[in-house]
DNA sequence: CCCATCAGTTGTCCTAAGCAAAGATTGCCC
DNA sequence: GGGCAATCTTTGCTTAGGACAACTGATGGG
């Protein structure tokens, strides 16, 4: 009873989820030519925080600071972020965007919102509020449990 | 005004998203040792369709057949799965889960189910229905509005 | 019987990702 | 001030995922 609703939603959100992998991997295709998933994670973590450095990237991405160093090294290659030190501590390495990094996520938020609307164009207000707090509680729900984590894609 | 709500909408999916490919990432640790995401998601593959020639693994995983070969490779390695060659068509390879892999999927979805229930044991019933109905409602509008842009296409 | 086609495998390339060790810099303590 | 530990990043090495192309074997239609 009770266990078969869980299930249920097990599957619903499972499948939900799936769509909504699908729908960034396409905008990615679709405007980031060869940017990969990871590459792309790390320029939205540039835009929504600014310049950062490359530890913390590497903090916020859940990967080890080696993986962040290569993966800033062909962001850099394609011209999507630039690598600067700093004066007061001359350890540390800033990841930041360039103007085509930033107007590459742009393009591709964009794109994923259209598809977005797109697809709760077809549902009434009833239906689309109701799916508007369905994902929130749920994602709030996983927040609280699971402890805060970071954000970025 | 609308368009904040949808933009909200967007936050909650990617949202709720994300810590369901938290979970599923922390149960595969937990449960699964060495067997990788990819891994996995070939094991799941077999064990709700049965054994599938490698072709159609491929297909269904949406990766190139010599992926699939390669990561049948390390799966059987692993005493996850065994090929085997078909009479009717030699030319064709199935691949089939064994006892043990059966087993290792079941823990991972066991416990999955275990941390989902977890997050939403602390909803209310009305607040657990409206969770399944948004995520049922997202993913059924997700999928039948790709399906029409892929056969558009 | 021959040849086109199909199914898988293998070789090669690139990206992702982790660990460990090395380099460089800083801060602190004596 | 000199040495030393801690910190930040890079580099070397390994495994895995993934694509593409070339190749091998098997099938099946003319």
């Amino acid at each position: 009873m009770l266990s078969t609703r869980r299930a249920e939603l097990v599957d619903a959100a499972v499948g939900a989820s799936r769509a909504l992998v699908a729908i960034t991997a396409r905008s990615l295709a679709r405007d980031a030519g060869d940017v990969t998933l990871p590459q792309y994670r790390l320029l939205v973590v540039l835009v929504t925080r600014g310049p950062q450095r490359l530890g913390d990237v590497a903090d916020s991405l859940d990967v080890n600071p080696s993986t962040a160093t290569r993966m800033g090294d062909r962001l850099h290659r394609k011209g999507l972020i630039t690598r600067r030190g700093r004066d007061d501590d001359r350890r540390v390495v800033e990841l930041v965007i360039t103007d085509e990094g930033r107007q590459l996520v742009e393009r591709v938020m964009e794109h994923r919102r259209a598809e977005i609307t797109e697809i709760v164009d077809d549902l009434s207000p009833d239906e689309l509020a109701t799916v508007a707090q369905g994902l929130q509680l749920f994602a709030a729900a996983a927040g609280e449990t699971t402890g805060e984590l970071e954000s970025a894609s």
